[in-house]
DNA sequence: TATGAATGAGTTTTCATTCAT
DNA sequence: CATGAATGAAAACTCATTCAT
């Protein structure tokens, strides 16, 4: 017999098929998160999210599919909080702005990098977060948002008219990524590496 | 019915149990690389070898501490193919000589980032890692080499004497990180990036 | 692909859990005596239950659990068919209610001790084992049973009214026990001892 | 190429082939004892005696037959510190010598009935320790020690002349039986049980 | 006749998926 | 479109036994 979902869980989402979709992804991502992704079993996510094992069938084609759509789905919400990098263009010092976004962005890569690191051990699960991944809009794509930020401290010239805006923004993004890939690698206990020296060496380049 | 190694194992052993232990640890790469960490099951890594199953017991404690091993052992010798960089201090131009580096470093990239990446799905497997990891020669670091390299320009007077040879050659060991993930993650219908431009910017920044 | 229980075991369980549980139950027991403790694997069992492999653990936690259910269980229903004794007081001889009681536990004993008395062969097993028998009401203990029949017998004035009826009761239990041991042990070809010298000698002890 | 056994062994058995026998049925024993007879694989056993695996078979058909070997050994050893029994008679008194028998047999009986009890698990071991069994010189059954005791006290009057030796010797070996089963099934943690009454009862009923 | 590595059948257990209710 | 029990394939691992050395 076709029940009703679990009171917890209708309170959470009314009921909306989107919404309980949404529950799940965050279930399963939690789960990803604590106990890495060879935990995250169908039976580990329902528990997680409250609901019996077959529901999850009932809103994603597969295992794969859910864990896809719930480590890409991160990806898509990743410059939600770093999005206010261009307004600071002016204030403060260059290198600090930068510094702020290596630091903010760590908080959001390091629960995105992880998971999907682990998804390349799996083929069939990569090649679904890839899919996933291609619908995101590049327009978010976080590199374009520094060098949106360099390019109003150019126009303000505190920046270079020359400057490889792109380039440097692209080094910029890319030590948020390592850095990130390297603090899951080597464990919690490892101190965040600051990161000042490599940022210096770049504001130096493109500022006279 | 115990027989010896088969045949071909043998020739490439001579009954040496290191040898053995190090066809193994190849076998397991080997599947880890072509079908991905998750497939590299005990029976997949028997097969791969032309051993038995159980035989895998008599050289590692477990599945974990030979995927580990597996694992950790590449990137032991990660640095073999570039550690010639340094000696070409004063030949080609900085710019040439880095991005020659890059190019080298991704061969090897390309097989270890993915196989370290995967690791991240089992907590388990990724404190073994850990542990081997702690074992490597940290005198072989990439960043290290790099950076004797750019020291050696220094003294040639080809890198300026306040450049902070360090930081330019983490952020040049960074990229390769990157792009060897983003590679994998992008799948390898992806264009390698040139990164041309993000290593002119560094060059700029470390000559006058 | 999942099926419903097949039509002989939903036959006997009408689908309910514990009776399906209780079948199961009953199915380890039956592989036990028949083919002994080491014979009982996980496949056995199912096989022997008609039932999937993967089905048991939906009902026992693991192997042992399901063991150690099997076996302390039958010790719970042991004085089923003996509880009668007491009312025998006042009828017939003391020694022939004895010999009878001693008659009809072995029926009991022998499908118990011997499953007892393999589980003293792992001692996960025994310690899951011992976990259950101290569930079981100690009310049952046989050893009680055959001491108040004895004190009915002294109400009666057929024993003596100083004798030590809780110590001629565990003697009789002892007897019950031994041959029980010996019998497996000795193999079915073992006449089975008659003890009747044994129970004349506890019965002149108590009577006058 | 053939070795000599290792120095140790060689120390403890001069190389006598059943000297090397002896000692390796003394190191399973002890494994049985302390782990149990599950965890007495011929690696455990090999080990305990420090040799090689393969060794085990020249000296032994194969792994049930060590094990049968070495848990009905025992049983022959088992009257050897109780011998003296009959000896006994006319000194102190009859309950308190039997007392002591069960005293001293338990000490024996705690490391024989638990490894025979073990037994059970496996139908092809048992099959084999009643083979090895069966072989035990019959003079040395304990139930005969305590019978020739009890002729000797007849003898000297503190018996009655009536009494029935055999049955009273049966129930006083009964009970060491028993006891060392309950003792193991129930635990380390258990008190050993006096069963000065039941002794007491026995004796009423052979003296006057 | 000691060694110990190789074997491979066998063990327990997990898990994605389905479908009767 | 919720449930959760049944499934059975697949996983990791163990172990008695053999035989080249």
């Amino acid at each position: 017999m076709p029940r009703p979902l679990p009171a917890e869980v209708l309170a959470l989402t009314a009921g909306d098929a989107d919404a309980v979709r949404a529950h799940l992804l965050a279930a399963a991502h939690r789960v990803i998160a604590a106990k890495g992704l060879a935990a995250a079993s169908t039976r580990a996510i329902a528990e997680e999210a409250g609901v019996s094992g077959g529901t999850l069938y009932n809103y994603f084609d597969n295992h794969t599919d859910l864990l896809a759509k719930a480590i890409a789905g991160r990806a898509a919400t990743i410059t939600r909080p770093i999005a206010t990098l261009p307004t600071r263009a002016g204030r403060a010092t260059v290198a600090d702005n930068l510094a702020g976004f290596v630091r903010q962005a760590a908080v959001i890569l390091d629960e995105l990098v992880p998971a999907l690191a682990a998804a390349f051990s799996d083929g069939d699960l990569l090649a679904a977060v890839r899919r996933e991944l291609a619908a995101v809009d590049p327009v978010d794509d976080p590199a374009r948002l520094v060098e949106r930020y360099l390019l109003a401290e150019r126009e303000l010239g505190r920046v270079d008219a020359a400057a490889d805006c792109r380039a440097a923004a692209s080094l910029v993004v890319t030590i948020c990524h390592d850095d990130a890939f390297n603090r899951y690698l080597h464990g919690a206990g490892r101190r965040a590496t600051s990161r000042r020296r490599e940022i210096a060496l770049i504001v130096r380049s493109i500022t006279s």
